[in-house]
DNA sequence: CCATTCAGC
DNA sequence: CGCTGAATGGA
């Protein structure tokens, strides 16, 4: 493997210049021209692609040869001239980019100045959609399940130094030039394997474009109001001493309110109170069994209360302020896109994507996030989205018939579950109904409809029942899921995302059942993460077209919270809207709620 | 490191 | 009954 030689050059431009080959197997629907690539691999101090910085590049355009450039090495010669360079390739669109997780190496680069543009090759997310079950997609992983090379990670190797930056140029180059060389390798054997499962457009149209949405929404952040949460803390803190001395009063004596196994003895030997549910380890002390035992006892309700504010303190309350980014003083979150099984992204660092909502403590918490001075946050929601990809796949004339006249969902179906006209239909029916709705869009069983609605499983079974006699196209839907599970070994969505369900091979019934469940819930949930991500691909694009300053900060499943200068409001509102409804044509029309406001409370 | 619990969709 | 991530306690 060659030092970065041709950089030490004084010809150094022409190591990036293009290069007119054709790559094999680039599909000739997504690439009309000639296309130069370039494989790529940074280099940095750390993870955080936001606080770290750049160490060296590791580049490579032909199998067997690949260069590196340091850039930040402590004691070498780094070749500070390099970003210059490199810029020009990096921003030439006709150059295809080919790396392992590009989110990271784009958000890197943008530190210095550098917009990475043009056509994308993610080796990490072509290993997603080939095998969405798998946890782990680092190139190591990747590298090893696909090439005879194994890849050894930086600590068992280089593991001796404490960061890249103090590594020798020559153990550097060895280690970066690698990826880089990796990289190219698998994206000419990962690009066959996609067209082969015809995954390639998924790939092409969404995956690779909606990198950019995400490095984008990543690098935007959302603003956080420091001195509500600092008030919201103290606030919580009083609250939770108060209850803390009415809980050890109520046992009798002082425990660890926070371990299950300690509150275990105090509710159920010591009070002698009867335990519903059982876990591994012993009797349950979960939010459903305390609800119940709060009917006999005073200390349960405590007990819950306790929890829900400890809770809301220390996941959210207390874990939000510590990431802050101190250079833009807001939090930026990190959008997974090769986490989930269905095709959802996920957020961590922290997750934005379960930020309390319901209750007066959820309101209080969204409050928390606003909107920049001179802005506004506007949030928009697809109303019923996966029934509405329920109506379409399964060709439900009810269903379709229902949300064609816009009709409330669960009260229709409380109406026909219960025999009764919709006016009649009460609070209690319609949150009945409502939870067979979520258990159809989950694959329903009617052990899990009991658990839910806490009624018999024989109840539960009539319920299932029921809604099938109402909706024969649900069930049908749902026979020829399974069977096609059952025959191909996986099921695919709306947009030809495959996840396999190898499960429903099994012997063991349980373990079927499962697979049957996730074989009717992952075309609905991965159907509506498709559609979502359509949606933000075409906001993004439009923003940018329009020459508008609004931005798309968090995705929610299938919510979008978006901050826009505040004359922009208007005109984002109808934009986002607009683009989430016409996102996919499907037989049912799409209704997307949109709202604004100061804050994240306001704007919901 | 696993189990439990709970916040969201 | 589907999909997540984070905090905690306790081995």
């Amino acid at each position: 493997m060659e030092q970065f030689s041709l950089f030490k050059s004084s010809k150094g431009p022409e190591t990036v210049q293009t290069v007119s080959e054709m790559p094999s197997a680039l599909p000739i629907a997504h690439s009309p021209l000639p296309i130069a690539y370039l494989s790529f691999d940074i280099e940095a101090t750390g993870k955080n692609p936001l606080s770290d910085s750049i160490v060296g590049i590791a580049l490579c355009r032909e199998k067997g040869k690949a260069y590196y450039v340091p850039v930040r090495h402590k004691y070498a010669t780094n070749i500070l001239e390099a970003f210059d360079i490199l810029k020009k390739a990096l921003e030439d669109e006709s150059i295809l980019k080919i790396g392992h997780n590009l989110k990271y190496d784009i958000l890197m680069l943008r530190q210095e100045g550098i917009h990475v543009k043009g056509m994308l090759y993610d080796t990490m997310l072509a290993s997603y959609l080939l095998a969405p079950n798998k946890p782990d997609h680092s190139l190591e992983n990747v590298s090893l399940e696909y090439l005879v090379h194994k890849k050894k990670t930086f600590t068992e190797t280089l593991g001796k130094y404490s960061s890249f930056s103090e590594l020798p140029i020559d153990d550097a180059t060895q280690y970066a030039a690698e990826d880089a060389l990796l990289a190219l390798e698998l994206k000419e054997l990962l690009f066959e394997k996609l067209i082969d499962e015809g995954l390639e457009k998924l790939y092409f149209d969404i995956e690779m474009p909606l990198i950019y949405v995400l490095a984008d929404m990543e690098s935007a952040g959302i603003m956080i109001d420091n001195d509500k949460i600092a008030g919201l803390s103290k606030e919580l803190e009083r609250e939770l001493s108060v209850i803390e001395i009415k809980i050890y009063s109520l046992a009798g004596e002082k425990f660890n309110i926070n371990s299950p196994l300690q509150l275990r003895k105090i509710l159920f030997d010591k009070l002698g109170l009867k335990p519903s549910k059982k876990t591994k380890t012993g009797y349950s002390t979960s939010m459903d069994v305390l609800v119940e035992l709060a009917k006999t006892h005073e200390l349960p309700s405590e007990i819950l209360n306790y929890r829900t504010l400890y809770k809301l303190k220390t996941t959210y309350i207390d874990a939000i302020p510590k990431l802050i980014n101190s250079r833009t003083g807001r939090i930026h979150t990190s959008f997974n896109q090769t986490v989930t099984a269905t095709g959802r992204l996920s957020s961590s660092e922290p997750n934005l994507q379960n930020i309390p909502i319901r209750g007066e403590w959820g309101a209080r918490i969204r409050e928390i996030f606003i909107a920049d001075k001179g802005h506004m946050l506007v949030s928009a929601d697809y109303s019923q989205i996966e029934l509405r990809i329920l109506a379409h796949m399964s060709n439900d004339s009810g269903l379709i018939n229902a949300f064609k006249n816009d009709i409330d969902i669960h009260t229709e179906t409380a109406s026909e579950l219960f025999g009764i006209p919709k006016e009649s239909v009460t609070v209690d029916m319609r949150r009945v109904a409502k939870t067979v709705n979520f258990g159809v869009v989950y694959g329903i069983s009617p052990f899990g409809l009991s658990e839910a609605l806490n009624i018999p499983p024989k109840k539960a079974a009539t319920y299932i029942e029921q809604y099938f006699k109402k909706h024969p196209g649900v069930r049908d839907y749902m026979e020829n899921i399974i069977k096609k599970a059952h025959e191909c070994g996986f099921v695919t969505t709306l947009m030809g995302r495959k996840r396999p369900v190898p499960e429903i091979w099994s012997a063991n019934i349980s373990i079927r059942q499962q697979a049957e469940r996730l074989a009717i819930n992952t075309p609905i949930q991965g159907g509506a993460a498709d559609l979502i991500k359509i949606a933000m691909i075409n906001i993004h694009k439009k923003l940018a077209e329009k020459n508008l300053k609004a931005k798309i900060l968090l995705q929610i499943h299938d919510e979008l919270l978006l901050e826009a200068p505040e004359e922009e409001t208007d005109i984002v509102k109808q934009l986002v809207k607009a683009e989430m409804e016409k996102a996919l044509s499907l037989s049912v029309p799409l209704k997307v709620e949109i709202c604004h406001g100061k804050n994240w409370a306001e704007a919901h």
